[in-house]
DNA sequence: TCAGTATATGTCAGAATTGACATACTGTGA
DNA sequence: TCACAGTATGTCAATTCTGACATATACTGA
C-alpha cells in the first residue's frame, strides 16, 4: 500500500495512526480493509446502475439512508455482513461476490 | 434447498421455524447462510491442515477456544467478519476467500 | 435565488456479537 | 478403567454494530 492509500483510508475515518503504525498494518489487516472497500464500491456501483436512491435501497434492506451512505463510504463501523446482505439484496450472486473480494 | 439442508441448519441452531417459514427463506437469505457455512468449513479444514488446535488458532486471532468451535460449527452468533479474520489469519488469500464463498 | 431531492456526517439507545469462563462430551493411549 | 487432550455447548458482561434521527452539504431545475 502506498501513501495515497493511507491518506484515503485516513480520510474515511479508519484509525491509521502514525506512519510507523501504518507500516505495521499486517497483511491480514490490509486484506481485510481492502475487501471491505471493494464491497463498498461494488454496492454503490450496483445501486447506481439499478437507478435506486440510497433511501430506496435502505428500505429494501430494512435499514436507513444514513447507514447506506456509511456502507458506501467504507465507514469502519460497517460490517462485512451488512455489506454482503446489501449486495445480495441488489441481486448480486455469490459468484460475483467472490469475484469482488478477490 | 431440500429437507436435508433444513435439518442440518436446524441442528446447527439456526432458527428455521415452521416448514412454511422455511420455504419463505429468500434467495438472499439462503445465499447468506450458505456463504457462512462455506467459510466455516474452510476454516476448519485449514486449521486441521495446518495441524493447529482450536486453542492455538484462538490465541493467534486473540479469541477463545469456545468461539473457534462456534465458528467451525456455523453458529449463528458468529459473523462473517470473524470468519474472514480467522481465515486471513490462517494465511488464506483474498483470492481463495473469493473462491470459497462462490 | 430558492425549493426540492439526494447524499453525507454526527450521535445514540437498542440489538447483536464478542471473548471468556465453566462444564460436558469424545476419543485415545496406557 | 482412567487420565488427558481436544472439542462442543451454554452463559454472560463488555464491546461493537445497527437503525433512526437530526442536520449539514451538494446538486439541479425553475
Amino acid at each position: 500500500m502506498d501513501k495515497r492509500k493511507q491518506a484515503k483510508l485516513k480520510k474515511k475515518g479508519w484509525k491509521v495512526g502514525t506512519v510507523a503504525d501504518f507500516l505495521d498494518l499486517s497483511t491480514e489487516e490490509s486484506a481485510y480493509i481492502e475487501m471491505k472497500l471493494a464491497l463498498s464500491e461494488k454496492l454503490k456501483a450496483r445501486r447506481i446502475r439499478q437507478k435506486l436512491t440510497q433511501k430506496q435501497l435502505a428500505k429494501a434492506i430494512e435499514s436507513s439512508q444514513s447507514r447506506v451512505a456509511k456502507m458506501e463510504a467504507g465507514d469502519p463501523t460497517v460490517s462485512i455482513d451488512l455489506l454482503v446482505k446489501g449486495l445480495l439484496a441488489l441481486g448480486v450472486s455469490k459468484k460475483e461476490l467472490g469475484r469482488t473480494i478477490s
